[in-house]
DNA sequence: ATTATTTTGTTGCATTTGCAACTGACATGT
DNA sequence: ACATGTCAGTTGCAAATGCAACAAAATAAT
C-alpha cells in the first residue's frame, strides 16, 4: 500500500499505555486473518510480506492487495458491500502486531497517545488505499494484456522518474496484480521485447518508445 | 455512486451563506469538467446522469465511474496517483452545481452550514466511494466474463434479497463497467441463457443455479 | 553442499475474446 | 412524419488468452 510510518514509535507508545495488543509471528503461507467475520482488529505488518487473498469457488486465487513491512490492514480498512471469503496470507515469515478495534474509537483509559496518532493516520491509509485502489482499476480497465502492461509501466516510470524502473514484485505476482495469465503475459512481455518496446534485465525494465 | 442525500437542503443552506457556487446546464454529451488541470471544484450532479472516462492512446474509452442524481464528483474524491486525461460527460441533459474547493476546507466568511455538512459528509462518500471501488475490484480481478458476469449477477442478487434483479444500466454500460466487449459479453449471456444458469428479460436477470 | 521450492521462460492447443460489421427495435429530436 | 441516434442482438474471423505441462534458473531450506 506504500504507506510509510514509523512503526517503531507506535509500538513504543503502545506498549507503554495500551494493553489490548499482541504481537504474532507467522510462518511464509500461514494465515494471518480473515475478513469473514468481524473480528475488530487492527493488524500492522512489521516485517515480512503479505497479501490480502480471494479464492473463487473454482479454486483460483486473486491477489486484492499486497503487504510489506509497515502496511496495515484489517477490515476496518477494506470497506466493501460483497461478503466474500477473503484473507491475508503470509508471503515469506511475518511479524504482525493485532490490536483490538474497538479501542480504536473509543479513548482508551490511559488516554493513549497511539491511538491519537492511529485516528490521524486513520485519512492518510485510507487517502493512499484510494489512490492504489484507483490506480488499479485504471489497469484494470485496460482490455488488453499489452495495454496492461503498458499501462503498469507508465505509471512505475511516471513515479520513478525514469524509463527505467525495477517492478515491486515477481513477474508471476505482476500477473495477479494485472489480472491476467501469468505465461499470456510472458508471452506479451515477449513480443514487447521483440518489437523494441520494452527492454528488460530481471525486475528491471526500461520503456524505449518516446 | 449509490450515495443518497438531501441536497436541496444543501442548496438552500448554501444559497443563503455562500457565494462561490454556481449552477450549471449540460446538454448530453457535453464535457462537463475534466481532471487534467487542477481546478479546486466540487461538482453535486443535481439532475441527469454522467460518466468519470478515460480515452486511451487508442481512442478506446473506459467507464472509470458513473454518477446519477444526487452523487458527488470532482478531482477531490477521485484520489489517484497518476496523472491521466479523465473527463466527467454528461450522458443526458444534467443540472450540475459547482463549487469551489478551497472553502472545503477553510470556513467561508458566514461561517457557512453548507461547508460543515459538506465536511461530515465528505467521510461518508469516501466510505461509499471505497466500497463501490473495491466491489468493482473483485469483479474485474475475474478472469473471464463468464466469471465477471455470473460475479455481479450475485452482487446484485444479494443486495436485492433476490434470485431475480434489474442490472442499473443499459447492457452496453455494463460490458465498460465489467471491462469487456460488448459483443461477447452478449454472447457469454446467451450462453448463460442456453445451459440454464441464468433467464433474462430485458434488464430483468434471474439467477437459476441454487 | 545438497535438496527442496519457487520463479522464470517457453510451447502447443483449445477456447475465449475483441473487432468489425450489420440488422431490427426503440427512442429522441426537429 | 421523418430523420437521427442509441441500444440489443448476431455473426465471422483473426488474434489474444487461459490452461496444462515442462525445463531451466534462481532462491530458500536443511
Amino acid at each position: 500500500m506504500d504507506v510509510e510510518y514509523n512503526v517503531e514509535s507506535f509500538i513504543e507508545k503502545f506498549s507503554q499505555n495500551c494493553v489490548s495488543v499482541q504481537k504474532k509471528y507467522f510462518k511464509k503461507n500461514q494465515v494471518i486473518t480473515t475478513y469473514i467475520q468481524k473480528r475488530n482488529q487492527i493488524c500492522i505488518l512489521l516485517r515480512g510480506e503479505a497479501d490480502l487473498v480471494r479464492y473463487d469457488f473454482n479454486g483460483s486465487k486473486s491477489i486484492i492487495e499486497h503487504y510489506s513491512a509497515n502496511d496495515f490492514f484489517g477490515e476496518a480498512f477494506y470497506i466493501v458491500s460483497v461478503n466474500n471469503e477473503l484473507s491475508v496470507e503470509a508471503k515469506k515469515n511475518c511479524e504482525v502486531l493485532f490490536f483490538s478495534y474497538d479501542n480504536l474509537y473509543t479513548k482508551c483509559k490511559d488516554n493513549c497517545e497511539f491511538h491519537k496518532i492511529l485516528m490521524d493516520e486513520f485519512s492518510k491509509i485510507m487517502v493512499e488505499k484510494m489512490k492504489s485502489v484507483n490506480t488499479r482499476i485504471e489497469i484494470l480497465t485496460k482490455r488488453t494484456t499489452r495495454e496492461k502492461l503498458l499501462g503498469y509501466f507508465d505509471i512505475l516510470s511516471t513515479r520513478n522518474f525514469s524509463k527505467t524502473f525495477n517492478i515491486p514484485f515477481s513477474l508471476t505476482d505482476l500477473a495477479d496484480y494485472l489480472s491476467v495469465d501469468r505465461s499470456a503475459m510472458m508471452r506479451e512481455i515477449k513480443c514487447l521485447k521483440d518489437e523494441g518496446i520494452i527492454e528488460k534485465e530481471g525486475n528491471k525494465f526500461t520503456i524505449l518508445t518516446d
